[in-house]
DNA sequence: TTGTATGCGTTATCAC
DNA sequence: GTGATAACGCATACAA
């Protein structure tokens, strides 16, 4: 690897000329400029950010923490971040948490020792105190604070949709899957869809889905159908508990969506490819990935800022695990 | 943040005593060791990893570049990977490349920047000139090579399986799908399939999926069906491509596995939620992962590598798209 | 057993 | 316009 003191060497100037027309601060002649340049294309340079970062106290390092990229809810969200990040020339420097504090403390740690200039979280731990103390910024994604910037989906109103569409089509006997507890995201949503099931006149039953992994799903949807095989509308706590149901249900040989009709929430990319496919809330995750990295770099450069926390949207994706609103039962 | 200065003031020593307890090199006094573990935990005070990474040229940084994250195949990849060099103490810059060489170039380039130490690969770039040159050890991940060590499933057999499987269980017209071109290890479960169909007396179709994206899957089922609406077996380019198929299979009223046989490769995690469930070919993406660091950090250590090239075993996940055997038509 | 001095590759502050 | 040089935080060779 070639410095900066060969390339001062080949063009036969300083390392401080050469450093000018690197970072194009102060007056460098034309001529030594190209003499410059010339050298360093011959010597194939390029700058040490670890020196670079070393100097300056801060780097092109931003650091990604989620929970879990295997849930399929997170690669949307990271390739909002990386989209973002890349035209501001940041990179990336990842680590999954398992919603484990301590896990989750020793990668807040070695980013801060690698000089990140700016954290984006998608954990839930209760342990906000991990962040307390950070000299750069933190915004919180998928996750909402109020001590944080945080960019987050409206849960509670997604639950809210979510029951009202399902009695809106007629289901009587419905099951509201509440998510882990200590997961805001997910007590949100069960949330929303509570109070609007109570402002209503129907059945409902209310079943613990104490995870998210795919392992889980089928047991949580065998045990659904066992403890309430009249069930005729669930709203389940993310797309892939909803897909699990799905698949049990027809198993079971009921018919989607004339005797059970399946809400989901996320809408993750395969949601639409199942059959039928699932109707679900909708987080625009890629879009959510974006807006916290315009958040973080504004405040990365103390731009200012209008909205700490910025909430977004969520949709009710029609499809076919939900009955038509004219044609219901 | 404190420095090793602050450190050594507070402890009453020089910054080289400090060093010695802090990498435990070098004699030092009980009694002084003791002052200065209780300076560094009164100071808060945890290395500078970046001031490390400059002196000794070398961090505890590796590079991972993936085609696409949001390919849910990738997300257990990452995890292998993330897993196992968290053993090691060492953390993830990550990228994705989108199969794109340029922005390869440009991740490999920052990478370098960055100091890691070594570098985990899974693009299919046909410009592996991009990896010459490097000064650092590479492992290529899902990926052949002969110049670089690597790690990747045997696609071949795991299309040769697919094809078996999928006439003894009596297909008679199949399609067959061929991935991405560039894409190697697409290439090779077409080619393992195409040897196997060749050997038999059946008849088959060769139809292109030129991508692996979500968007696109939908369009490759509906041209399968409206080219050759009298398929009744179809080997998928892959579990994503195979949903698709399954998907409008089962919209046009087609009976599966009766009607249609399918067979899709990965194993992806969602596979196995779909219904009827999807038989395919699996890849061991997560111990894929895994296996790759473990290369990798011999190759950094200089430690003996009996393998370079590191093929792991596919196997047939029977599941409900396909017959049973006995049963066959 | 401990301290001093030097250098890792950069940037920035001064002189010239 | 350009060039010495100090400093960023750390680890090591060498003295003491």
């Amino acid at each position: 690897m070639a410095t900066i003191r060969d390339v001062a060497k080949e063009a036969g100037v300083s390392v401080a000329t050469v450093s000018r027309v690197l970072n194009e601060t102060g007056y460098v002649h034309e001529d030594t400029r190209k003499r410059v340049t010339g050298a360093m294309k011959n010597l194939n340079y390029s700058p040490n950010e670890v020196a670079r970062s070393l100097y300056k106290k801060k780097s092109k390092l931003i650091g990604l923490l989620l929970p879990d990229i295997t849930n399929p809810f997170f690669p949307q969200l990271a390739r909002g971040v990386e989209d973002e990040l890349q035209k501001g020339g940041y990179r990336i420097l990842f680590g999954n948490s398992d919603e484990n504090a301590e896990k989750e403390l020793d990668y807040l740690n070695t980013f801060i020792q690698n000089n990140v200039v700016g954290i984006i979280s998608a954990t839930n731990n209760k342990s906000k105190t991990n962040y307390d103390g950070l000299s750069i910024p933190v915004v919180f994604l998928d996750r909402t604070s109020s001590d944080y910037p945080s960019v987050y989906a409206d849960g509670k109103e997604g639950g809210r949709i979510a029951a009202g569409e399902i009695v809106k089509r007629g289901s009587k006997r419905i099951t509201l899957l509440k998510g882990p507890a200590h997961i805001q995201p997910a007590l949100d949503r069960f949330q929303g869809a509570l109070e609007e099931l109570s402002r209503s006149d129907i059945d409902f039953h209310v079943m613990s889905t104490t995870s998210f992994a795919f392992e889980d799903a089928e047991k949580w949807a065998k045990e659904l159908f066992s403890m309430y095989p009249d069930t005729d509308g669930v709203l389940a706590s993310n797309d892939i508990v909803a897909t699990a149901i799905l698949h049990e249900a027809l198993r079971l040989g009921k018919a989607i969506p004339e005797d059970i009709q399946i809400i989901g929430f996320d809408d993750i990319p395969q949601s639409s490819l199942l059959f039928p496919s699932l109707s679900t809330i909708r987080q625009p995750a890629y879009e959510m990935g974006k807006e916290a990295v315009q958040l973080l770099i504004k405040l990365i450069n103390s731009e200012p800022v209008h909205q700490q926390h910025i909430q977004m949207p969520v949709t009710f994706i029609e499809r076919h695990t939900t009955r038509k609103v004219d044609t219901n039962g």
